[in-house]
DNA sequence: ACCATCGTCAACCATTTGGTTGAATATGGC
DNA sequence: GCCATATTCAACCAAATGGTTGACGATGGT
């Protein structure tokens, strides 16, 4: 029982996946020019963006015989907004913060 | 070679590691004590704590017998500037972030 | 119809991860 | 000095992770 969190934070301590979603940042682009800058098969590839896929960090659409990836910063947000509760940067989001630990310390609460 | 952004993601993709932010986050406290609520074994709270120090999300230092434990923002500052720059929530420091992503995918530039 | 291209699947492998247990090492109290 | 408390160490284990390769299914171009 794997949760969002966790697939959002374990899909964002990879390197190589952070890289892909710095690059699919500037743009939409098909599985194959992912990996071109990349020293590693495509099939590796291929995995990390089902990582990235399942942890919601992007979609994917197969539009004729090319997928496409995008990023979709849903699971972001709700990672962010957990983080943010710890940093003491900006009093952003405050709110949902504390409904948000509150579950996870108590989630058996309303 | 793993950068403090990894160890960082990885220490808060576990549930249990998460948890103990949150408790830490109320209070400092000793190791014994964070480990109280678990049901897991003291060796094994001592090794994710061990973690989510290298990662700098805490620091401990040992008075007498007893390590306590307090949380270290540093490295969840590196890792929020990171992100924020996907979210599209609000547009803060999206200067360092985007000194942050130049250098990811560019790390030979000056 | 054929062939090249796009992407995944399956099997395999080495390493890391998250846990266990039992012994070991401080330190503090009496 | 002795005992209890606090924490880590070491050895082990199962499962997950990140990579490889080669075969395979779909799709598009000619």
């Amino acid at each position: 029982m794997s949760t969002q969190l966790d697939m959002a934070f374990a899909a964002l301590a990879d390197p190589t996946r952070r890289a892909i979603l710095a690059m699919l940042l500037e743009d939409d682009m098909a599985v194959t020019d992912v990996a071109e800058p990349f020293d590693m098969s495509l099939a590796a590839i291929s995995k990390h963006l089902t990582i990235l896929t399942k942890a919601k960090l992007i979609t994917q659409e197969k539009r004729g015989r090319v997928k496409w990836c995008k990023i979709d910063p849903s699971a972001l947000r709700e990672a962010s907004v957990w983080m943010q509760g710890f940093g003491q940067f900006e009093p952003v989001n405050l709110d949902a913060f504390e409904r948000f630990l509150e579950q996870e310390l108590h989630p058996d609460a309303p």
